[in-house]
DNA sequence: TGCCAGGCCGGGT
DNA sequence: ACCCGGCATGGC
C-alpha cells in the first residue's frame, strides 16, 4: 500500500466536507460521557441523553457519582443499552474521582499510553472509547478507529477487513504526522463519509467523494 | 416494516 | 484463538 495514499485520502475528504468541528460537546467531561454513551448508538440519541443530564444539572463527575444508578439509567435512556451504560458511566466516574479527583488536568499529566492502559482497565471502556477520550477530551494525538474506518478502508482495498483494532490504528500512525488537529479532523471526516456514503446496506457507490480510490 | 447506529463483554467452541 | 448473542432506543 502506498503510504501517501492515507494522507491523500484525508485531503480529499477535507476538501469535500470541510472541517467537522469535533467533538460535539462543550467540555472535556461531556466528551468523555458522550464517548461511553455513543457505543454502538446513533449520536442523535446520545444528544437527548446528555440533554437530560444537563436539565437535571447532573453533567458533572460529582453529581453522577452520587446519583443512584436507577435514576442515572432513566436519564440516559434515549441513548439505548441504558442499564449497561449507567453501570459503565458509574464505574468510569468512580475511578476518575478516586485516581484524579474528577480533575481533567490531573489526567492530562499522564503519558498517553499510560492513560490508555488506565482507561482500558475500566470495565466498559474498550479501545475505541479510550482513544476517543484521549484524542477528543485530553487532546493528545492518537488515532480513533471505528466500524466506519474498517469498512471504508476495506471497501477501498486498503485492508482485507479482518485486521484487529490496533493493526488498523498502526496504519494511520505510521503514515501520518502525529498531530492532534489532524487526527481529530480525520476521524470526524471518516464518520461523516460513513454516515452519508458507506452505511452497511449501501453497496459501493459511484457518488462517493472517494470514488477515484475504488478498487 | 426491518435493519442499523461513532462498542464492549462474557460464554461457548 | 475465533465466533456469537446480549444489551435497547429512535431514525429512516
Amino acid at each position: 500500500m502506498k503510504a501517501d495514499l492515507i494522507l491523500k485520502f484525508y485531503q480529499k475528504l477535507y476538501r469535500h466536507f470541510g472541517p467537522q468541528h469535533w467533538w460535539p460537546g462543550e467540555t472535556p467531561f461531556e466528551v468523555m460521557v458522550g464517548a461511553i454513551l455513543t457505543q454502538n448508538t446513533a449520536w442523535k440519541n446520545v444528544e437527548r441523553a446528555i440533554e437530560n443530564l444537563k436539565k437535571e444539572n447532573a453533567l458533572s463527575p460529582e453529581e453522577i457519582n452520587k446519583m443512584n444508578i436507577e435514576k442515572l439509567a432513566q436519564l440516559i435512556k434515549p441513548s439505548g443499552f441504558y442499564n449497561l451504560k449507567a453501570k459503565r458511566l458509574k464505574s468510569f466516574i468512580e475511578r476518575f474521582m478516586e485516581d484524579f479527583h474528577g480533575d481533567i488536568q490531573e489526567m492530562k499529566k499522564l503519558e498517553k499510553h499510560t492513560l490508555r492502559e488506565w482507561l482500558l482497565s475500566i470495565p466498559g471502556i474498550g479501545r475505541e472509547t479510550a482513544d476517543s477520550i484521549i484524542l477528543y477530551a485530553i487532546e493528545k494525538p492518537i488515532f480513533v478507529v471505528d466500524a466506519y474506518t474498517r469498512r471504508i478502508l476495506s471497501r477501498h482495498g486498503f485492508i482485507k477487513g479482518d485486521e484487529d483494532y490496533d493493526e488498523i490504528q498502526e496504519i494511520f500512525h505510521r503514515n501520518l504526522p502525529h498531530d492532534t488537529g489532524l487526527f481529530n479532523e480525520y476521524h470526524a471526516l471518516i464518520v461523516r463519509l460513513g454516515k452519508e456514503y458507506c452505511k452497511k446496506q449501501n453497496p459501493l457507490c459511484e457518488t462517493c467523494p472517494l470514488k477515484d480510490y475504488l478498487p
